[in-house]
DNA sequence: CCTTTACATTGATGATCGTCGATGGTCATT
DNA sequence: AATGACCATCGACGATCATCAATGTAAAGG
């Protein structure tokens, strides 16, 4: 089959927080943001991430998962133009598109200081703070 | 009863190509990511970025949603700590948290360019145009 | 206290997703 | 050519999700 499959864009090439997202826009990016919403696959791209590139035929051990699996998810993050894989032989190789990261992390670019937001709140902004109030 | 709901924390404070994640690590992660694989939720979080703040009220008009399902995707959001909400009278204010924006961010940033990454096979995949000036 | 307004919750339904077993295709080896 | 290894696809099942109609709950006003 054509490996041609639609590979998703991220079409917020800026931050969201500039204007509302228009619907079409918002179907395109929460695509790849639900490429991304699955642990299996969110290990996968760890995994790719963390070395130059990936078999595939390395990710079945660590993630205890079956080989359609792993075949499943790999292609969805393809498809999500996350990773791009290429053949070696009988193996397949992946590896991460950096631009694509880069694309969801501007994305998710929160305001800047410039922006008329108060800054008292802003201003201790910087790790997590641990807010959780589950008690 | 609402606030007892267990918000979603970003395990990964630094880039997930550092290591390999951890199956508890990437399921708490794949929670927030899920939360804005939804379009309807994505754009919920743009207006309300876009704003200071934003009344659930202003939210249905927009999105054509009715008023449950808006309330639905709104605590989606809030468990997944991506907004937070106060009531201020009969209405409902949400408002963004920046600091778990960032930490997404710090999640997918790619590998720094020091790091081996050829770009002649990224070359011809760049789904991101420079020519964005959004202005 | 009662009415109105606005948000949260419940129940139900149709759709999508994750997972696996089975099958077919492609490449390397013999 | 025959065999084995490896990956993609198909079909199916169970689980989760998105959505809406109806109802409940909390706050503001007379």
């Amino acid at each position: 089959m054509a490996p041609a499959k639609h590979v998703a864009e991220v079409p917020c090439c800026g931050p969201l927080v500039e204007h509302a997202l228009d619907e079409a826009d918002a179907v395109a990016l929460a695509a790849v943001f639900a490429a991304l919403g699955d642990p299996v696959r969110l290990r996968i791209l760890s995994i790719i991430a963390s070395q130059d590139e990936t078999c595939s035929c390395n990710l079945e051990g660590p993630l205890a998962k079956s080989q359609p699996t792993i075949s499943h998810h790999t292609a969805k993050l393809a498809a999500a133009g996350l990773i791009s894989g290429e053949r070696r032989g009988r193996w397949m190789w992946w590896r991460v598109v950096p631009e694509q990261l880069a694309a969801l992390q501007a994305c998710l670019a929160v305001v800047d200081p410039s922006r008329t937001v108060d800054p008292s709140g802003l201003d201790g902004v910087g790790p997590l703070e641990p807010a959780q109030g589950d008690g």
